[in-house]
RNA sequence: GGGCGGUUAGCUCAGUUGGUAUAGAGCGUUUCCCUUACAAGGAAGAGGUCACAGGUUCGAAUCCUGUACCGCCCACCA
């Protein structure tokens, strides 16, 4: 990379040519390495590990430059500064994945077994699982690659099964019967969290169930009990009905008997509190089975469960004669039944909210099923506690109530999924003596263990069998800070690098991950995962549309790479989003980015350009600096480094970008590099150098290859760079310069007068091209500082000539340090006339303000002597300024 | 039902502890300029009763209360 001069410096910046070589550089010298090291502080993030399955969208994109920017600054800092990668093997959406490529040959993964579909799955892993990684690659992840870990490696599976055992150990892992969110797709279960609610439109039916009176039996039409349901199927599993122990409409029904429908069965009437006298009728049918707070009724008052339904959604034996018929396909054709036979009073449209699938977005039966889980309120309230005691904080802070909030409620977590591809459940039955139960209690047979048992310890038997389950993904994930570093195995880096330092992640998976990450962490290492979360927003299209495939509004990240670059991309996503924040993106909002590389390219060409036709070497980076101007503009970057960095430190990463921005487009290019395009001797071009070097690290972070690039090819003019590459130089420092304010504010007065001038010249109709002449005033100490500026001062003032003048009687322009007026011979005095009178009436305004409040006792009273004292400074120059106005408005007319 | 946010220029958003002469930026827009680093640029403008109504305060975009609208999350909404 060094040396190689001369590449073909255009007026556009074209990105495409150099992004490749630049990351294979960096790949290839181990720039990104980091080890644990006694002499630097440690700063460590663990890549939210992207899904095997997934390519990069611009969700990824958002999240991955954060990080970068994060850890390169960091590492520039001269922090030992560590980014982990890795993937996750997501169980469902992987195997999905595998199972529709296998249907392309016909197949379904039940034909060809448990293990071959594994061996696939492992065959897909091993092609395909690194394609994202290699996409994070071109946006310019500075990973240390050599530490790529996935959730499924031998030793990763070997933390999952030790948690899953000590947890077991403990009795904070259970087996039991519960009902249980089901995706007959997928047939699996899923837990709360991956069942997402969605409003749907539908119908509240009112049901009829027949009661028989125990004295006299009438018409079985006209004597029922009405009930209201919006699953209509899950009747053929009811076995009560229940309503409210003080609803006196329906004491009667102690002395009845109530008749199901369909399966003339019998039903139980109890009296809960749970039921709602106000929804419905007041009367709930029961089904234990199929509905969780049935479930929770039917233990409280013993009633018989009956599971209707098969794992794919179809209804079983259980349910008569619609036996096999799907799930929804039963609901109309049981309506239809029992319309025939009268037993609808009516319907009314109703809005539901239903679980769906989050991977296949099927709606979710609730399904009395044998699953394991795990407790979760012993592992919540240290992970509580670290947070409420600001132990780990979250930015924007007010996610925080929300973690509290979801905390406080947490539930139990279902843990075990019925697909292959996973980790399988560290869980064996022995075939001897194993028999089913439904108990918080360790069962005779069943044996958990990291390794496979040789032999039953209750029976000594050697048939043993795994448990066919695998565990939820997430069950994984929630270890990824610390089972990334090979826990349990003690190890140094461990030690070094966690508790790591940030987190960057999106809502969506607050509690999915982050939330169990710190139970974990806590829970097995003592220590929080990480002390700091940052929370991005939702990547969205033009509209405020989630970015979705299935919509096809995603603007794919890598597209805009091969249009305008991985700097512009990534400037562009920091520049738009600020903390916490959707992005509302669409294609030109990466102009920015594109824009301001290009300005870059544009301004090091200039300079650099500069270096090669005077033949000019900067062979080192202490520079003397007198000029004043060279000063402003020092004094300006110091400021830009010094808000930079603390905006990066308080992870306002938007900001940081319009910092740097700012000074660089504004400051140096608008007005420095101007100024001294009249000076250009090697001074000029040492303090052109200093603000281009310390700008390029500035912005290094958020655009690491074009800075990398013109890094590189600068060195050959600018022999001081020692660095192999700009991504292990050291942050920028502030530069000492010895300078009071009154230097800087002379050149702000020149440049402010500049403004004014071609403000005046606009106003007046004057072409900016147009020079003019101007009178000047200044005592002699000011008027020999000023002659020094006087070229400069003339060229961007459009200035032909200067006048100056001891008395001024026209003052249009007056500043500290002197006052100055623009020769109107020449022009439209009824412009200059209106102009002025415009200018008079703003001033009045504001002087009325300033004066109404310097009239106000109470405010001399109460504000703080410095803001009066501010006040009346404002109130002289306004009324200075107005009296001059008239003066000279006077003049003209 | 519970919780958390938001409402600032045509659009997307900043605005940190209430006070810095006229509330900022990017995009868009108007006028002028191809001034040899950059037209992917430069110069100058227009555009805001900071959602609404009260309150606290010498002083409110900023703090408090209420209203309207929008959004997100959670929930045992049969």
């Amino acid at each position: 990379m060094e040396g190689e001069e001369n590449l073909d410096y255009s007026t556009r910046y074209n990105p495409k040519e150099i992004e490749d070589k630049i990351t294979a550089f960096w790949i290839e010298r181990g720039y990104f390495f980091a080890n644990p090291n006694p002499n630097k502080k440690p700063f460590c993030i663990v890549i939210p590990p992207p899904n095997i399955t997934g390519i990069l969208h611009m969700g990824h994109a958002l999240n991955n430059t954060i990080q970068d920017t994060l850890i390169r600054s960091k590492r520039m800092q001269g922090y030992e500064s560590l980014w982990l990668p890795g993937t996750d093997h997501a169980g469902i959406a992987t195997q999905n994945v595998v199972e529709k490529q296998l249907a392309k040959e016909g197949l379904r993964k039940e034909d060809i077994g448990r293990e071959e579909f594994t061996e696939r799955l492992w065959e897909w892993t091993k092609k395909y699982g690194s394609t994202i990684i290699e996409q994070l690659k071109k946006l310019g992840a500075s990973c240390d690659w050599r530490r790529l870990r996935f959730t499924m490696d031998e030793d990763y599976s070997k933390a999952v099964r030790e948690v899953f055992v000590r947890l077991y150990n403990k009795g904070l892992i259970y087996r039991g019967k519960y009902i249980i969110n089901w995706c007959p797709r997928c047939k699996t279960a899923l837990s709360d969290e991956e069942s997402i609610h969605k409003e749907i439109d539908g119908w509240l039916y009112y049901i009829r169930y027949p009661i028989i009176r125990a004295k006299e039996v009438k018409d079985l039409a006209n004597d029922y009990i009405v009930v209201a349901t919006t699953r209509p199927e899950t009747m053929l599993g009811d076995t009560a009905i229940a309503v409210n122990p003080t609803d006196n409409r329906y004491k009667f029904l102690k002395d009845v008997k109530v008749i199901l429908p369909i399966m003339n069965r019998e039903l139980k009437v109890i009296e809960d509190e749970l039921v709602d006298k106000e929804f419905g009728t007041g009367v709930v049918k029961v089904t234990p089975a199929h509905d969780p707070i049935d479930f929770i009724l039917a233990n409280k008052h013993n009633l018989e469960f009956i599971n209707i339904m098969n794992d794919d959604g179809t209804l079983n034996e259980n349910a008569g004669k619609f036996k096999g018929v799907d799930r929804f396909q039963a609901r109309k054709e049981i309506i239809e039944v029992l319309e025939k036979d009268s037993l609808i009073e009516k319907k009314e449209p109703y809005w539901i909210s239903v679980g769906h699938c989050y991977r296949c977005n099927t709606i979710v039966e609730p399904r009395l099923s044998l699953q394991w889980f795990v407790r979760m309120k012993p592992l919540a309230i240290p992970a509580i506690k670290v947070v409420e005691e600001g132990k780990i904080k979250f930015y924007p802070q007010r996610w925080e109530k929300v973690y509290l909030n979801w905390m406080y409620n947490i539930k139990d977590w279902c843990i075990s999924r019925q697909i292959w591809w996973g980790h399988r459940l560290p869980v064996y039955y022995c075939k001897e003596c194993y028999q089913e139960e439904n108990s918080r209690e360790r069962s005779k047979g069943v044996i958990v263990s990291v390794e496979e048992p040789k032999y039953c310890p209750d029976c000594g038997s050697k048939k043993i069998l795994q448990d066919s389950d695998v565990l939820d993904t997430w069950f994984s994930s929630w270890l990824w800070p610390f089972a990334t570093f090979y826990w349990p195995n003690p190890k140094r880096d461990l030690n070094y690098f966690y508790p790591t330092s940030v987190l960057v992640t999106a809502s969506e998976i607050l509690f999915f991950w982050v939330a169990r990450m710190i139970m974990a962490g806590l829970e097995f290492t003592g220590n929080i995962p990480f002390s700091n979360v940052l929370i991005h927003g939702t990547v969205r299209d033009e509209k405020g549309t989630k970015m979705s495939k299935s919509l096809g509004n995603i603007i794919d990240p890598l597209e805009i790479i091969d249009k305008f670059g991985a700097d512009a991309l990534r400037f562009s996503l920091m520049f738009l989003a600020s903390t916490g924040a959707d992005v509302y993106l669409s294609d030109e909002k990466f102009l920015v980015g594109r824009n301001f590389a290009n300005k870059i390219w544009n301004a090091t060409r200039f300079i650099m350009n500069k270096l090669k036709d005077n033949d000019i070497k900067i062979e080192e980076d202490k520079v003397d600096i007198t000029d004043e101007i060279d000063l402003w503009i020092i004094d300006s970057l110091n400021r830009t480094i010094e808000a930079v960095t603390v905006s990066l430190d308080s992870y306002r990463i938007s900001e940081a970008t319009k910092n740097i921005y700012d000074f660089f487009w504004h400051n140096f290019c608008d007005w420095y590099i101007e100024i001294a395009k009249l000076y250009l001797g090697s001074e000029k071009l040492k303090v052109l150098i200093l603000c281009l070097i310390n700008s390029l690290k500035l912005l290094h972070p958020f655009m690491p290859f074009i800075t990398e690039k013109i890094y590189q090819d600068i060195k050959s003019y600018v022999t001081f760079l020692k660095d192999e590459s700009i991504s292990i130089s050291l942050w920028p420092k502030k530069i000492v310069i010895t300078a009071d304010s009154d230097k800087f504010n002379f050149v702000e007065d020149l440049i402010s007068s500049i403004e004014e001038i071609r403000n005046i010249k606009s106003d007046l109709g004057i072409s900016a091209t147009e020079k003019v002449k101007i009178f000047l005033n200044a005592t002699e100490n000011i008027r020999e500082r000023f002659n020094y500026h006087k070229d400069w001062f003339m060229r961007l003032g459009g200035i032909r000539e200067i006048d100056f003048v001891d008395n001024l009687e026209k003052v249009i322009i007056s500043k500290n340090y002197f006052s100055l007026n623009i020769d109107f011979e020449h022009f439209d005095r009824d412009r200059l006339v209106k102009l002025l009178e415009k200018k008079l009436v703003n001033l009045r305004t504001l002087y009325e303000k300033v004066f109404n409040k310097l009239n106000n006792k109470e405010f001399l009273n109460n504000a703080p002597q410095e803001i009066v004292e501010r006040e009346r400074e404002k109130e002289r120059y306004l009324s200075f300024q107005c009296k001059r106005l008239e003066k000279i408005k006077d003049v003209f007319k």
